[in-house]
DNA sequence: CTAATAGTGTCTATTAGACATTATGTG
DNA sequence: CACATAATGTCTAATAGACACTATTAG
């Protein structure tokens, strides 16, 4: 059999096969948090129960695992996040209930006031803070994909300035070292976070400042180059 | 509808889902070379090609991902090797003529003298040097995966001793240091390597030597602990 | 003025790079 | 002895930590 005879017969469900699903950890910076959005299933199983954006690749509508997951998040958000990036694969015969099961799923980063859905206003999407993520009842393994999404930030979190997509186009330095701090967990000495930001040259200072109290701040916003420098030296875990 | 009831009519097959396999870009270091396993394809699409070691999930066989891996690894090698890892999961519509299909893919390491099949008595399995890997035909996107499991080595040489499970049980510091070199493709300086060895306290030494020429080095073998080890300070790309 | 936050100066500590030197085996 | 490879000593360079200091706004 030639391979045209061989792929004009082949059946794709002719084998059984895992179902497949992608799934997105979307953080963001908040009000001197960071948080994870959640929705609520509107359907089994797990029905009513919390658990992460995502949903199955529609093969008309998706060429890429990518495109699912833009969709996925577009549909919640509104907006297209500026920062996804996959974060691991997990496939198994027990993690739901109804059989061998694969998620493929994904860390994602947005500014809070750019979602263009106001999350308040819907009842089944919600932004949790990241401190009292254990309280919620989630759907399936998403506890544990939230918890290896958040580990994940964290070490990118201490060669790079990835978080910065959780933040809104032009922010302050200060912003974004507090993001950084909490990502972390500790603090963080201002004068070395600032001088490896300056000798790496990822910023724009936009000449504008934003004040509330004190000095005003400067405003800067993060070169195209920022994505994916990294520092050859980490901040101390 | 409870979710009783909704388990008990749920059809996998009622939607149209993708094709689902892994793949393992497995590496060796032999004859001061970083190898790669490649299997030749017996049956369609892209039969007689070379690709990766690999194949489906069996719902039955397979309690997860890893088992699968593992499963395919060892039909390939006789053995499972020390280290296994996901690299990535590619997804989309056109990298196999079969139709929608994704791929969770693994970096492995393995000893070259730890495959219990002799390979070379096998005509459809071959360690192929990575500096040749271009000159291969190879089947589906296999390359660019294998090239994203080299670049990520890269980096973990760069920061851990990960690549140490390519190496036997019982190894010499230059023989580890050369490896490195190897995947990151420029010299290092022994004092640097050696130090930071040391003083993390990642290795056991034997006591035995191992002579070939000149001086006689000592061998060692890796703690447990040395398992996801990272140094703060990253050897200079 | 004070309070508060932004931003800088400068010293120390750590660790990688460079490269010379010493050690230990074979023939 | 010469030669080869292993292992170490030591100086320099780069960069993070610590922390005191100055700058700029509001009221």
């Amino acid at each position: 059999m030639n391979e045209k005879t061989f792929l004009a017969n082949y059946d794709p469900k002719a084998f059984d096969i895992p179902i497949v699903g992608v799934d997105a950890v979307l953080f963001t910076y908040h009000e001197k948090c960071l948080k994870v959005l959640l929705v609520q299933r509107a359907n089994h199983p797990d029905k009513g129960k919390w658990g992460l954006p995502g949903g199955f690749v529609d093969l008309g509508r998706d060429k890429s695992l990518e495109d699912t997951v833009v969709r996925k998040l577009k549909e919640k958000t509104g907006v297209v996040p500026p920062y996804i990036e996959q974060l691991i694969t997990v496939g198994n015969k027990k993690r739901d209930k109804r059989g061998w099961s694969i998620a493929v799923c994904y860390t994602a980063l947005l500014a809070h006031q750019q979602c263009s859905i106001n999350i308040d206003d819907v009842a089944d999407v919600q932004w949790v803070d990241m401190a009292e993520i254990g309280q919620v009842a989630l759907a399936f393994d998403h506890l544990e994909l939230i918890r290896e999404a958040r580990e994940r930030l964290k070490q990118k979190a201490l060669y790079s300035i990835e978080p910065v997509y959780a933040l809104p186009k032009s922010f302050t330095l200060s912003a974004l070292q507090h993001l950084h701090e909490v990502i972390i967990g500790k603090s963080i000495q201002k004068k070395s976070f600032r001088r490896r930001l300056e000798q790496a040259d990822l910023l724009i200072d936009t000449g504008e400042k934003h004040t509330v109290l004190g000095r005003p701040a400067s405003l800067y916003t993060v070169k195209p180059s920022a994505k994916g420098h990294k520092f050859v030296r980490n901040l101390e875990a």
